[in-house]
DNA sequence: AATCACGGTATGGTATACAATATACCGATA
DNA sequence: TATCGGTATATTGTATACCATACCGTGATT
């Protein structure tokens, strides 16, 4: 008899950390925002416990600040916060896309060629959001192609707190899914073909490439007050 | 008048959080034992309440992981992490040189420099464990040398954990503090001296060079069951 | 204008109660 | 004997009440 799969239940901290996790990365916060743990039992429906445990996870994620004795706010990032990041992400994309080229796991080649073929039937159909999800999913797929799980974990890590600076910034309105696709096609095929430096090459200049993007966004934002 | 510097007061929380990751990190528990939050309250002298909040920090360092329902324990690391992880930590502390020697800051240098000799003198007196701190030392300033925060944070992170692996596997015990600093040295002239790409090598080699011991430490843990 | 005192508000922390669940133990049954 | 099932116990997960303390704005006082 096949083995019966040990189902995971949720415990409400972390459905609570979901919840806040998915409201700030959807803008539902503005920079700067204090929260307020009172405000947030009602508003997640549940008790200052779980909240709290979430609100520490949070600020590990960098997605919160917590300050001693007022709380915890959403960060406002600057400019040089998000230079350095972009530059930190593009070295470990990098890191993975050669990694992942020089694993060349067939399976894992598959998988990521399959998610650039659905995205692409996605852009056809002119389903932005599936095509956002998928091109998501490719570094997903090339970090977990390269073998090493703890530079996953960082880059999951990095490209959660990616999504703030793209949701504070506003830049997300102006992202073009079709060249991000256009571009992850490039980075796949030097992996297939086990390019190991033009795959980290072509990565990082793919990550940097929407840092100007971010960088405009965020002076618009600071020009509106 | 000069300002008044304002005071930072430690939360139970973060007297908990630093309390329990000392103790984690000198080895006062075992690979895969429970924490139990009750023995812990008598153990910090705190309710429960900061005390999981800091589990729930540690659980982000992964210096202990957290089970559904079941509490959280100490990792049993196995071969591949560790390698997984030397390999991240090496691509990083040598991005970290490599910036360092690209950005040449003078303060900077002078600080690793003063580190480096102090240093030695440390070890010409045989005062081991302030070797071993000012050896830590380095690191930390060659990443504040890069000039870039988040690869200063996530190092700072990464360092961390190692010491959890030195610990589990007793390598600390065969550790030659003598030996580092001289690779520390070199790596140093290669970024005073604006060599990128030397002071990146040399970086990556050091974090590598330490990998079997700790392997080595490892198997001879579980050899002893 | 600068300083101080005061009070409101929110967090930080403790204690407690209870629900939910994992585990160990134990006995019944095949 | 081995397996199944049930029960007791220990521990985590969650809620809640309560208090102490820090922060901040406000207004009086100098």
């Amino acid at each position: 008899m096949a083995e019966f799969q040990k189902i995971k239940i949720d415990t409400v901290t972390e459905v609570a950390y979901r919840h806040l996790r998915d409201l700030i990365l959807t803008g539902y916060f503005l920079p700067g925002q204090w929260l307020r743990e009172r405000e947030l039992t009602e508003l997640i429906g549940v008790s200052r416990t779980p909240i709290r445990e979430a609100l520490r996870t949070l600020e590990q994620d960098q997605l919160v600040i917590a300050e001693s004795r007022r709380g915890f706010r959403i960060p406002v990032p600057t400019a040089k916060e998000i230079r350095d990041f972009y530059e930190l992400r593009s070295e470990l994309e990098g890191m993975a896309a050669a990694k992942a080229a020089q694993q060349g796991d067939a399976g894992r080649m598959a998988e990521i060629l399959q998610a650039l073929d659905t995205a692409q039937a996605s852009l056809d159909h002119e389903e932005i959001l599936q095509v956002i999800g998928l091109n998501n999913r490719f570094h997903d797929l090339v970090a977990m192609a390269s073998g090493n799980q703890s530079l996953c974990d960082v880059l999951g890590k990095l490209r959660t707190k990616v999504n703030l600076f793209r949701v504070l910034s506003w830049s997300g309105r102006r992202e073009r899914p079709g060249e991000t696709l256009r571009q992850h096609r490039l980075i796949f095929a030097a992996i297939a073909e086990h390019s190991e430096r033009r795959a980290r090459s072509l990565a990082m200049d793919h990550i940097l490439d929407s840092l100007p993007l971010v960088l405009a966004g965020l002076n618009a934002v600071q020009a509106n007050h």
